[in-house]
DNA sequence: AGCTGCATCGACAGACGCTG
DNA sequence: CAGCGTCTGTCGATGCAGCT
């Protein structure tokens, strides 16, 4: 039976038309306060610190200023209801005795005031007819303020109940936050589990929008109901309870997140919180923290025996993994975002996308495009996993028996296998005086002054089996990249490891060794000869801090896919083969400065010999050193490579930061009309957002959201992932003669879907050219 | 104009859990 | 050998205000 395709999704994005007025009282920084700061430069006084405590403390904050301190016009703490002065002072001096170890002087808090006040975040526009706010605070404020007015109560349909959330008091800079309690209970392999619905507000533009967007995201929060413990040196509680305070406060409890810190091993509350309680006067008000991670369950069943119940949000920072699935129900999802932005509009806000269709076809090339002549080695120190990779390789491209001379023809290419025994230990305990030197001489004397280049597999045990001992990898890498050759490593054979794992392992391994030869996938092949005269760049800056590589690097590379040839673009050396274009990098990759990336950019170019340019390039990589990909300079006409004609731009911005929105499926306008949603899985295509912005939805790996109905809730599948398929948002403002923003946003999603060799089944994230840029970075120089 | 201290922000890393 | 999605934490770059 054939699958029904939907043509539409809808976005769970609330438009924000108005301005925003808010009403509340503020209190700004004191001057004898703020003076006495500056005087304790010497201190390093920790703002942040107290700030974190006050937020903690007094709920009812709207939000907390870091900043003001050194802008004497905006509020400090800014909060819907009037703030209690005494209280205030009372914690600043709580906080300081336990910092500092000594009273806080007289009269340094005297000044503060309280005053009511009004902010207006207005929205401008700019003359692209994209949306900005006023205020720069607005988009951290206007979701907290627009979440803490809305009814949480909400009905949901497929849990045949109402789901009460409450306000998570977090910081300003993550936007606004709820948490639904009292938690689901489901049982699990006959024990109790816990996890709450979590609904998080975000407000993002979006380039040619007049109006900011408000995104809604629902996940799910699991709960630990057992024991606990850090991988890491921190993590966020949740705490939920009574300040003695504050009275007559709602049914259910406000939450807070408090940080936690572990320090010779020993877990306590970060900023020292409990010790202030004391100070204050109210006793250790919070739970010993080590007692909450040994018996989580006490917390979650409501036992009293503290002011505060402390529940831990499951993370991978903690070991072990939790018993309940990821993710919330594909049903609930749909319905809470519903039941929330029905509340902020009379109609349905939600927009709507329409999938737009390609007709071309593509027929599949039955061989693989080769570079001439090709020269393969095999370093290996076991025969079996010698027999195992030239096995591998021999299907790949279709010999069928090996000859003596180790010399094959594939297609018009000529293939030379060559065997090479690892001859040296590369094993070097991590202590040895010399033995990073020592590792560079053992691989010096097996390359042997061999600098012809190769193609190299290279039998080489997992990082982890290199924890006393020198990882060799970055090192092999280097001297073979010296020797003009790229190197793929290949893990030794292991017993306990089944076949199809085992084979999968080998064949991508030789499939990743011919993406770096600039090999693609037959379906891409096939893609870039219909596309016949035009190039497909990718533009990507690749970024290293020191802690990866032996100085900081940034440097922008081009990396051009056509019909004959895939290559790429360094500063200052131009176009080469993309696979010499990777040895180069390893020794040339630097820090461009800021002024010579545009100068590289349109030099390069302007050797490009195409009807039609195609520039593709990630948001969240390329808006830093070119800032013209910022949502605020986009533009449909001005931009860098105006001196070029037959140019077009497509700029895709991924999930990274919660910066694409969640949507939902439908089938047909009607069911819209009727808003009827249909939760489905992972549907795939392009649909059409604006004029110039759509929604790009990739597809999944076989299998991940499999075995899930869509029709279930979270409870009734609790131990089922429930993964969240995201789209990449396409923006093409700049379109070449002849093309239209529609052609180039389906060819964009062309050249995702199956074209890179090694995942030739499923899409990948960014399109060919792309992807090859940003797995180049591998080459760029590292630490030795 | 250069320095200092604090804040924000983006990139990155590492982990799990699912997959081919 | 990899991918994606999701989570957390760390680091370095950048930006700002005030001081010298």
């Amino acid at each position: 039976m054939r699958k029904k395709q939907r043509n539409f999704i809808k976005v769970l994005a609330v438009p924000m038309k108005e301005s925003h007025v808010i009403k509340g009282y503020s209190v700004y920084v004191p001057y004898v306060w703020k003076h006495f700061i500056e005087q304790h430069k010497h201190y390093k006084v920790p703002v942040v610190s107290l700030h974190d405590t006050m937020q903690m403390l007094l709920m009812d904050l709207l939000f907390v200023n870091n900043r003001a301190f050194f802008n004497p016009n905006e509020p400090w703490l800014f909060s819907r209801h009037p703030v209690d002065l005494d209280l205030l002072k009372h914690i600043i001096e709580s906080w300081y005795i336990v910092h500092f170890h000594k009273p806080l002087p007289p009269d340094v808090l005297s000044g503060m005031e309280m005053k009511e006040e009004e902010r207006v975040a207005n929205i401008v526009i700019n003359e692209q007819g994209t949306a900005d706010l006023s205020d720069g605070f607005a988009y951290q404020y206007v979701p907290k303020i627009i979440s803490v007015k809305l009814n949480k109560n909400l009905f949901i349909p497929s849990l045949g109940k109402h789901l009460h959330f409450v306000d998570v008091c977090v910081p300003l800079s993550q936007g606004a936050e709820w948490i639904s309690w009292p938690p689901e209970q489901v049982t699990i392999r006959k024990k109790r589990e816990y996890f709450s619905y979590k609904v998080t507000f975000k407000m993002q533009t979006i380039p040619f929008e007049s109006v900011p967007y408000l995104y809604i995201y629902v996940s799910a929060v699991r709960w630990m109901a057992h024991k606990a413990s850090l991988r890491e040196t921190g993590a966020t509680v949740y705490l939920q309870g009574t300040y003695p305070w504050i009275s007559g406060i709602a049914d259910v409890a406000p939450m807070v997140k408090a940080s936690v810190k572990k320090r010779n091993g020993h877990l306590r509350w970060k900023h020292q919180a409990n010790d202030v309680l004391q100070e204050m006067g109210y006793g250790r008000l919070l739970p010993e923290i080590e007692a909450v991670f040994d018996n989580p369950r006490l917390h979650l069943e409501g036992e009293k025996n503290h002011e505060f119940n402390t529940f831990i949000p499951y993370g991978t920072h903690l070991w072990g993994t939790h018993p309940i699935g990821a993710g919330a129900g594909f049903q609930e999802r749909i319905e809470i975002a519903k039941a929330i932005a029905q509340q902020l509009s009379n109609v349905d806000p939600f927009p709507v996308c329409q999938r737009i269709q390609s007709s071309s076809k593509n027929r599949k090339k039955t061989q693989l495009k080769l570079p001439p002549a090709m020269t393969i080695e095999i370093w290996y120190s076991d025969a079996e996993w010698l027999a195992k990779v030239k096995e591998t390789l021999f299907q790949s491209l279709d010999i069928e028996a090996p000859n003596e001379q180790n010399v094959y023809a594939y297609g018009s290419s000529k293939i030379i296998v060559k065997e090479r025994a690892i001859t040296e230990s590369l094993d070097i305990e991590s202590n040895e005086a010399n033995g990073k030197k020592l590792l560079v001489q053992r691989i010096g004397k097996m390359l042997n002054n061999d600098a012809s280049p190769a193609f190299c597999f290279f039998e080489l045990k997992d990082k982890d089996e290199f924890r006393h001992s020198i990882d060799p990898k970055d090192f092999i890498r280097h001297m073979f990249v010296n020797h003009n050759k790229w190197t793929q490593f290949i893990r030794p054979i292991d017993p306990a490891e089944d076949d199809t794992t085992s084979e999968n392992r080998f064949k991508r391994a030789v499939e990743d060794l011919f993406r770096q030869a600039g090999v693609v996938s037959r379906r891409g092949q096939a893609v870039l000869e219909r596309h016949e005269n035009t190039a497909f760049i990718g533009l990507y800056n690749i970024q290293r801090n020191k802690r990866t590589s032996q100085k900081q690097i940034d440097y922008p590379i081009m990396v051009q896919v056509d019909a004959n040839e895939i290559k790429m673009a360094l500063p200052h050396k131009g176009w080469m083969p993309y696979h010499e274009g990777l040895l180069m990098l390893a020794k040339e990759s630097d820090r461009l400065p800021e002024q010579e990336v545009n100068t590289f950019l349109c030099g390069a170019l302007q050797q490009v010999q195409a009807d039609h340019i195609v520039l593709f390039a990630e948001a969240q990589n390329i808006r830093g050193s070119t800032k013209w990909f910022q949502n605020k300079h986009i533009h449909t006409s001005v931009h860098p490579f105006a001196l070029f004609r037959n140019v077009s731009i497509v700029r895709l911005r991924d999930e990274e930061g919660g910066e694409t929105p969640e949507w939902t499926v439908f089938d047909s306008i009607d069911e819209y009309s009727e808003m009827t949603e249909i939760a489905s899985s992972f549907p795939t295509g392009v649909f059409q957002f604006n004029d110039r912005v759509f929604f790009n939805i990739g597809s999944k790996p076989k299998g991940v959201g499999q075995g899930i109905n869509p029709k279930k809730t979270k409870l009734q599948q609790p131990n089922k992932n429930l993964p969240r398929s995201t789209a990449v948002e396409l923006t093409i403002p700049i379109c070449a003669e002849g093309q239209s923003p529609e052609t180039l946003a389906l060819l964009t999603y062309e050249l995702r879907n199956q074209t890179s060799l090694q995942y030739d089944d499923m899409d990948t994230l960014m399109p060919l050219p792309l992807h090859l840029a940003q797995k180049a970075k591998e080459y760029a120089k590292m630490v030795l």
